[in-house]
RNA sequence: GCGGGUAUAGCUCAGCGGUUAGAGCGCCUGACUGUGACUCAGGAGGUCGCGGGUUCAAAUCUCGUUAUCCGCCCCA
């Protein structure tokens, strides 16, 4: 039996994992400028942490949770989005005690779903996500967009599109529904039973359905905008006042409803066009609700959750990530004398913060050649009988086949002076040797 | 959850009923007993995704299954 990773999985092998890396710290040096603090959470659950947040009605909760029972009876769900285990964390830990505003981040949190996979959607995927708690103000929402936008930015993503969106308070909400109901009335008699009971669950998708029955009798509906109560409007202005200052581009989308029920007014995605089906980005939103449905006081709050597999997917063809070398200089026996020297040496070297390789297992000196090729180290440092008579490394620049003596301690106090690569390496003595 | 495509060497793919399943790249060895990458010569590597069926004969046809890709749905 060979096993391979569960369906919708993903192993990250390590000639992917510098594009990782990549992001994350692109990602945590972005938004420490911004004040966020990294909050790393279980990635497990309280199963009714996510029915209460999400909604039963959202399709995640219904029929994409990983939900099971464990030995003591409780029912457990890996996370299915990154923003309810923040804010169970928040309350539970009285995080808001410390400030009145709260500014948290995550990063690479596995996320689980059970869907159907395709490219760029997995049943693991890991999100990028911020959260910024305890501030109603307008300049918040345009806070946490600024920084997605930006990260897209920094990252090289060039064909972006932000849409943005007010869905609105509870009562705009309802009020709305009724008016889409209303509307497509003629519409839902005609569907199948299940479609409808689909449509009816929850309306407002309606209007991101790219079915041509929706499309049509959804051209002259009525606008969720039209609905807003006049703080919501005033809110919903001052965001896209904010975002404009910011110079940050973006267009208004009445189709942008988000799967998760917490939502309330602000809600927005990033999308790339390079992506295909799957072109979201990320998606996020104000959920001013959620802490105060965990328990917490009223605590107005907005984030984002970001997809990193679909940004790599983006990345890959609009900003590439070069491959690091494995090492920087590799160390070779040109004699079998030399072997426990050159130990010596790699050994000094990495004590000194240079990643430094030899050869473990007696291989000629062509092949411990090959092996400093491999490894992308730039420099090879031969060690033979001759070397160690004269207390000298013969240093070879492997892309320019240059080669040259230095005095071994030379190197050694190179090192200690914490000069890299050409300023390490670079000889004083540009004989060669042979 | 629905519809469709694909699965052959480490990678990209050709072969589509009939000898021993191939190519390019990669890997190993040698030419070069203290020099990789380039060149030349040689070599290793395959349960043709997996399981059943049809046939004298299956990588090839068929059914099932698993994975993956595309669209729908949903979303990151």
């Amino acid at each position: 039996m060979r096993f391979q990773a569960p369906r919708g999985t993903q192993d990250i092998l390590p000639d992917q994992i510098h594009r990782w890396h990549h992001v994350e710290s692109t990602f945590l040096d972005l938004v420490a400028r911004y004040g966020y603090r990294e909050i790393r959470t279980p990635v497990f659950e309280d199963t009714e942490l996510f029915t209460r947040t999400s909604g039963d009605t959202s399709e995640v909760v219904n029929k994409q949770m990983y939900t099971f029972e464990d030995k003591g009876g409780r029912s457990i769900t890996l996370k299915p989005e990154g923003t309810a285990p923040a804010m169970r964390a928040y309350i539970e830990h009285n995080l808001a005690a410390q400030s009145a505003t709260t500014r948290l981040c995550y990063i690479s949190t596995p996320v689980f779903r059970y869907e159907r996979p395709q490219k760029g959607r997995l049943r693991e995927h890991h999100q990028l996500g911020c959260e910024l708690i305890g501030s109603a103000s307008p300049l918040a929402d345009a806070e946490i967009i600024e920084i997605t936008y930006k990260l897209y930015e920094v990252l090289g993503i060039s064909e972006l599109l932000v849409k943005v969106n007010s869905i609105g308070k509870d009562a705009t909400r309802r009020a709305y529904r009724e008016a889409l109901l209303d509307h497509t009335k003629a519409l839902l008699a005609d569907l199948e039973e299940a479609d409808r009971e689909h449509a009816l669950r929850n309306p407002l998708r309606m209007l991101d359905s790219k079915d041509p029955k929706f499309i049509e009798a959804l051209a002259d509906a009525p606008k969720v905008t039209d609905y807003l109560e006049p703080e919501s409007q005033a809110h919903f202005a001052s965001v896209q006042e904010a975002l404009a200052e910011s110079g940050i581009p973006f267009e208004v989308s009445p189709t942008i409803v988000r799967g998760l029920d917490y939502y309330n007014d602000t809600v927005f995605e990033l999308h790339s066009t390079s992506l295909g089906a799957q072109s979201a980005l990320c998606g996020g939103g104000r959920y001013d609700g959620v802490i105060k449905e965990l328990g917490g006081a009223e605590t107005p709050s907005v984030g984002v959750g970001m997809g990193i597999e679909r940004l790599l997917i983006a990345m890959e063809s609009q900003a590439p990530v070069p491959t690091p070398p494995m090492l920087e200089a590799f160390v070779v026996a040109a004699t079998d004398s030399a072997r426990p020297k050159v130990r010596e040496i790699a050994r000094s070297l990495r004590e000194r913060g240079v990643a430094t390789g030899f050869d473990l297992d007696g291989r000629n000196v062509k092949g411990q050649f090959k092996a400093a090729d491999r490894s992308g180290a730039r420099y090879a440092l031969v060690l033979g009988d001759d070397e160690l008579a004269g207390e000298y490394l013969t240093i070879k620049d492997l892309a320019t086949q240059d080669q040259w003596h230095r005095a071994e301690s030379e190197v050694i106090a190179a090192a200690d002076r914490g000069l890299r690569g050409v300023e390490l390496f670079a000889g004083s003595h540009p004989a060669r040797s042979d």
